[in-house]
DNA sequence: GTTGGTACCTGCGAA
DNA sequence: TTTCGCAGGTACCAA
């Protein structure tokens, strides 16, 4: 599981960097289960955003909105940690996602690249999903993102809804996704769009599973 | 109009850089005029190129004929300029057009890259136009670009020719293009499709003027 | 040969 | 008006 050339760099930016307190420390594999889970307590919500075609595309990144990023996830672009870090996430299942984070000069922007794609495979995400990013309030500091379903106007009652108020994306049999609503392959898709939607019926991989906890718990 | 943030790594690299002499002290936009514009006098001329479709598209590049890039351009590929470097060149207005300068592996080709799209775009180029290259001789060796219209078989009396004999392309009303002539929208135009153009009526907007020293001269 | 990752760049819309 | 954010690209490299 470990990728042996790679992380040491990053790793080292990371001990360096930022205010930004990320769980690092648990390890260098990208993607951890937590073993000292805290109660759902104290977390105050940073922020969301509602995912792009780009973001769950091809260029294998996340634009996150500056002002949101400078608030919270402050990088010192001249400093030590200007070419970008490492940051964990927990996600509703308990997984940890580390992330590259950087700044790209060029667009001006602020970027998870590194691991973000296998977090958009792996949860199935859409463009017009919604990723709310939070931060435990106790002294470690942790960070967690979780996913919901795009908010869409749908057509009441021809489309299923599921008990937690999801609408459209999935339908699940023994905890397998088995109805997949997709836009038919346009990009660009917007709200207004939304109603044009074709059904869609695929078996999603299993990965799209929270592997550990969730398989009972419909966690995504 | 100065972008603050931006080109930080590069103007470092420009001023690192290679044995081509460019102006870049001039500062950091991407367009500038320049205050100590020099008479008309004493310029070598390097090379012309008559552009390529692909020069003038959506590559958003033009490509330096090898040999004249070596010999007037010369880069340190596997020096510090090796990922490029920032060249301003004045154009016959004096407007200072800064492009970003490079070698692609993949092509091996020298390239003009950022900034050549807004070239091509202000000064309406067309495929079949020559560009042309110049160095003032004195110790500045400041460099310079010109632009011819392509030379044509055009029909004659059909089309207007403007007294510079540049052909089809503008036709000024107090300094305002008013007739611009497409391809209709076709991205690859060549030399044999030439005939077939389209006429369009609309107005420019104002950029393509030079705005400086042109507003009576029609200096495109 | 393919994929993912990094770092470029640009058009365009909104402010 | 110009500027800025960012969605949507490209090039290149390494695995």
């Amino acid at each position: 599981m470990l990728r042996k050339h790679t992380y040491q760099d990053e790793l080292l930016q990371s001990k360096r960097a930022i205010a930004l307190t990320s769980s690092a420390e648990l390890g260098s594999t990208a993607c951890l289960f937590r073993s000292d889970r805290p109660t759902a307590a104290a977390r105050e919500k940073l922020f969301d955003k509602a995912l792009t075609p780009s973001d769950v595309g091809k260029l294998n990144r996340l634009v996150i909105p500056k002002q949101h990023a400078e608030k919270h996830f402050p990088l010192q672009v001249n400093g030590p940690a200007c070419k970008g870090t490492l940051v964990n996430f927990e996600d509703p299942c308990g997984k940890v996602w580390r992330f590259r984070y950087s700044y790209w000069n060029s667009s001006q922007s602020y970027v998870l690249t590194k691991g973000w794609s296998r977090f958009v495979k792996e949860k199935a995400l859409k463009a017009g999903d919604l990723v709310g990013f939070h931060r435990s309030t106790g002294p470690e500091r942790h960070l967690f993102i979780d996913m919901k379903p795009r908010v869409t106007a749908t057509v009441p009652g021809v489309l299923p809804v599921q008990a937690d108020s999801r609408p459209l994306q999935v339908m699940r049999l023994f905890g397998v996704n088995i109805v997949n609503v997709s836009t038919g392959g346009h990009r660009e898709v917007d709200e207004s769009s939304a109603g044009k939607r074709l059904l869609e019926i695929k078996f999603l991989p299993p990965a799209q599973l929270c592997k550990r906890q969730c398989l009972g718990a419909l966690c995504v």
